[in-house]
DNA sequence: TCCTCTAACATACAGTCTGTATGGAACAGG
DNA sequence: CCTGTTCCATACAGACTGTATGTTAGAGGA
């Protein structure tokens, strides 16, 4: 046991190495070209590496894709978790007011490019619905149901559907983000997004009842 | 000019009918298996022609499925405009709630497997975004902004910018049938998607104002 | 120190799929 | 009758994925 950890940690460095290259580098090219349009061999030279090494660390592409998007996933919410923290530290307030302005940092840190379009366009249709929703459950919906549900508690918003609530409002969120960037005039983009969303969220506060003429909550 | 017509019209009635049967069988297949799942062997081999026919018809693969997307859309738009004059000729209401009745609609319409996996889910991911929101467009935003304008114009719901509005809503209408199809008791869900929904349309109303300490209007 | 075994790749190959180019048959028109 | 065009079938070339096989470097025991 002379000196067998640094070489056994410099081996084992060296192939997370080859793993974190390949993964980078296809995180970069499915977020440019998309999934069908990257071929294994872009990816490999990109990381400086064979189709060999690729074969050896993931199942197929597919499963290099879902490595991918599961990284993206994780960091966003990290990102998430980090900014709400930190408000909650800062500002006391009730649930749905930290969570309102979460939606809004939500807005902001989907412009990211590489969220966009791995998670929000391709993920889906590369993965299919079960295997994405099980991807985005474990790493975002979770996190929002929580807080959600806390809001209810609270009585902050009025009580509803949890499940139905959390994937409406991170799709609502998730297609302004891809208006926003998709836009022209971003700025522009940006604050009409906010104001249509927070008129949507306005909805869901316990204060306001129902003023239109529907009979669907019977 | 004895019998021109009929032979002329026997001639293109074949030639469309190969062009409908690839639609047809094109269709079916992507809204099974997914896009890149399906070989056009599959494709051609249902419509009983040869690889041929369809390159003779469609630029390439994908051009095929544009023209599918484009049926599907279209089918949903026609759907929907016919239940939207019924309403409106049967019982006079003002254009927003019209609008609510046809959220409704659009969320039972919505459950079309076809449309889901078609223009939903393999869309976004096969035309990229640009030429899909092209589509979309050109099929169904053009009509939803139209009678949000109204609405807006006849005081229903207070002002505010229509195009992310359109997007949002079409959005969430969307997310929301996803989650009705996918969940188990589809009665439930979709009792529950349907209240969530209403919860956040109540938002927009000009009746509520914001009861929540956001500052984002400013 | 030497030997062995296995992880971590590299390479070669086979199967599949797409798009294109070529060919032909049927029909319209002069 | 001859010609050109539409419509489609077939054959072929290129690309890409996944797998099977070969190879090397380090870990671990004797």
């Amino acid at each position: 046991m002379t000196a067998p950890r640094s070489v056994r940690s410099r081996r084992a460095a060296h192939t997370a190495d080859t793993r974190r290259a390949l993964l980078r580098a296809a995180r970069t090219l499915f977020a440019e070209r998309g999934y069908t349009a990257t071929g294994t061999e872009d990816i490999v030279g990109a990381a400086q590496v064979t189709r060999g090494a690729l074969y050896h660390h993931f199942k197929d592409k597919a499963d290099l894709f879902r490595a991918v998007m599961g990284e993206c996933a994780q960091e966003m919410a990290e990102r998430l978790v980090e900014q709400e923290t930190a408000r909650a530290e800062a500002q006391e307030g009730d649930a749905w007011t930290l969570l309102r302005l979460g939606f809004q940092s939500f807005l902001d840190a989907c412009n990211d490019p590489d969220f966009q379009r791995i998670v929000l366009v391709e993920g889906p249709a590369v993965l299919g619905h079960s295997a994405w929703d099980a991807l985005v459950e474990q790493h975002g919906y979770v996190l929002l149901a929580e807080e959600l549900t806390r809001a209810i508690a609270e009585g902050g918003i009025a009580p509803m559907p949890v499940a139905p609530l959390t994937r409406m409002l991170a799709a609502l969120i998730s297609e302004a983000s891809l208006y926003i960037a998709r836009a022209d005039d971003h700025e522009r983009a940006r604050r009409e997004a906010g104001e249509v969303l927070d008129r949507l969220l306005d909805g869901l506060s316990s204060a306001s009842s129902s003023g239109a003429p529907n009979r669907t909550r019977a």
